[in-house]
RNA sequence: GUCCUCGUAGCUUAAUGGAUAAAGCAGAGCUCUUCUAAGGCUUUGAUGCAGGUUCGAUUCCUGCCGAGGACACCA
């Protein structure tokens, strides 16, 4: 309907003789204003023009057209909601795809934990908003390799390997040479694999982070098509890096290989690519992870979610890339998250302690009857409610909440809708009848969002702003709220209706639950 | 010091340059003989400051104030 309205109003523009307007077309905040509205009558200056030629060629499904206040609005018919509800049934489980990136290749990197160090609270934020980037890519029709990129290699695990104890050894490299110069050697040895001894320890830490991370995996919903490994890219970056030191790379201080960003763009700075001991650091091999991943999977789109705090580091890597690799460079969206930041508790964050997942869900966990499903969608409800890019204040008590923007809320609206639909089956047999259903009340407010379902997945997907989708699943559920205590839903002395607000309910369920299942949250049958 | 991001109700957040800035929490009041009250209804309350662009600015531009981050061998 929406583009059905907008090619419209571009004709319409066209035969008043104005071919180069930008207009909108959106929903009026105010329902009253109608259920669509344009701009175009005043950026073109002719409304009156363009409301006589709409009203001659008024699309099936439009009520009426008007002018208030210059803004022209539509205002759609009944058979239209009516039939907007059998299409959500009829469709389902899709309802809400879209072929929009159709045949294009992307690859959704994020998570990124480190093995030798913990899965925080910052990896819980990475995963839950790469898992919802990935499955709305999805729904807009791209193919989507899911990927994670693991630091198995460099200063961190040396650190870890020191002492066994990660705190341990980054405290001493700041505070003690000797150490310092230890744990550098540690992390040489790694690189080159040169100490049968290490080898063994280092094998069997990492396996055992490996495992660690699938368990946590399991229980955020999340299965990778790709692991990357630190490792497996080093040599490539750092080959990458020497193959164009001179014109791109300089040599700097002390023998290392730097990137002088500088050159290319006065706001951006130097970086080292390659460190005096000859070891490529983060930057190359992440150079050579761009590549490696086009290799194993040619790649149309690649994004990557990481903390904000590398953004400008960022920056600076796609300007290398781009000089080695402009089409990939190109290819690839930087898309960064602020920080996880509890409020509450012993568990507070000021303390500056590291907050591992595991024990952020279950605290959570305790606070809902021990229900993981439910634990799992109040996280993640918390962390994509919000635009990307700013931290999060995590309040525990308020993301269990059950009144108000949880997803305690969404998924109870679900399983309530949910229960009033089977519980319709069971006492109106001919369930199929619903889409024929007859019905003389009024449009609920229910009626009037339901269908604009996939216009929100088209958007969010534009924007990559899983938080459009939260907005309007609690929106969805909130009318649904409203519409189950004033309306009886199921009246066996009322058939016709009873058909009606079923299929109310049933379109309700179908759109909560996609909608859940585009965010990554858990829609549980039962609570 | 330079650059980047962010300042919306008491609190946590929305808003694709559009109409009366949208919610939740907290505060005040109401609501279960009904399909799950983990619910619903009513109500009080906000765009950091100063300019500019525009028919129209929370949104774009400039300056100021405030918070956070980055700036050579960590990731």
């Amino acid at each position: 309907m929406k583009t059905t309205i907008e090619n419209l109003v571009k004709k319409a523009l066209e035969s008043v003789g104005v071919s180069e307007a930008r207009f909108t077309v959106e929903h009026p905040t105010n329902l009253t204003f109608g259920d669509y509205t344009t701009n175009a009558g005043i950026v073109s200056k002719k409304a009156p023009e363009l409301l006589a030629y709409l009203e001659d060629h008024k699309p099936e499904g439009v009520e009426k057209i008007e002018i208030k206040s210059g803004f022209i609005n539509f205002y759609l018919t009944k058979e239209f909601f009516k039939e907007s509800i059998g299409e959500i049934i009829e469709r389902g489980s899709e309802f809400g795809k879209n072929k929009n990136l159709k045949g294009q290749k992307t690859i959704v990197e994020y998570t990124d934990p480190n093995p030798f160090k913990e899965f925080h609270i910052g990896h819980l934020m990475s995963n839950a908003i790469g898992e919802s980037i990935a499955r709305i890519s999805e729904w807009n029709g791209a193919e989507v390799m899911k990927a994670c990129y693991q630091g198995d290699v460099g200063m961190h695990v040396a650190k870890a390997l020191w002492k066994d104890d990660y705190a341990l050894g980054s405290k001493a490299y700041e505070e003690d040479e000797q150490a310092k110069k230890e744990i550098q050697d540690i992390n040489k040895k790694i690189y080159e694999k040169s100490d049968p001894e290490l080898n063994k320890k280092y094998e069997e830490g990492k396996e055992r982070s490996l495992e660690e991370f699938e368990k946590i995996y399991k229980k955020l919903g999340t299965k990778f098509d790709f692991n990357f490994f630190e490792s497996e890219v080093a040599d490539f970056g750092k080959k990458l890096v020497e193959e164009n030191t001179g014109e791109i790379f300089e040599k700097g201080e002390g023998g290392a290989v730097i990137f002088n960003a500088e050159k290319f763009d006065k706001y951006l700075h130097i970086r080292v690519f390659i460190n005096s001991e000859g070891l490529p650091t983060y930057e190359a091999k992440e150079l050579g992870l761009a590549k490696y991943k086009f290799e194993k999977y040619p790649y149309d789109k690649s994004i990557v979610i990481t903390g904000n705090e590398v953004n400008d580091y960022f920056k600076v890597l796609l300007c290398a890339l781009g000089q080695i690799y402009p089409e990939l460079a190109q290819k690839t969206e930087h898309l960064s998250h602020g920080m996880l930041r509890l409020t509450t508790g012993k568990m507070s964050s000021r303390t500056g302690e590291v907050i591992t997942a595991e024990s952020l869900i279950e605290t959570v966990k305790e606070k809902v009857k021990g229900d993981e499903q439910v634990a799992i969608g109040a996280i993640k409800y918390m962390i994509l409610r919000q635009s990307i890019g700013n931290d999060i204040i995590f309040d525990i008590e308020k993301s269990v909440s059950t009144e108000g923007d949880s997803g305690v809320y969404l998924q109870y609206a679900y399983v309530r809708a949910k229960s009033v639909t089977e519980k319709g089956r069971l006492i109106i047999r001919d369930f199929d009848l619903l889409k024929e259903s007859t019905s003389q009340q009024d449009q609920t407010l229910l009626e009037k969002i339901l269908y604009r379902f996939p216009e929100i997945v088209l958007r969010a997907c534009d924007d990559l702003s899983p938080n459009y989708l939260v907005t309007y699943l609690t929106e969805v559920s909130s009318a649904f709220n409203n519409f189950y205590a004033t309306t009886q839903i199921i009246n066996p002395n009322d058939v016709p209706e009873s058909y009606h607000r079923l299929a109310l309910s049933k379109a309700t369920e179908i759109v909560l639950k996609n909608g859940l299942d585009i965010l990554g949250i858990p829609a549980p049958e039962r609570m």
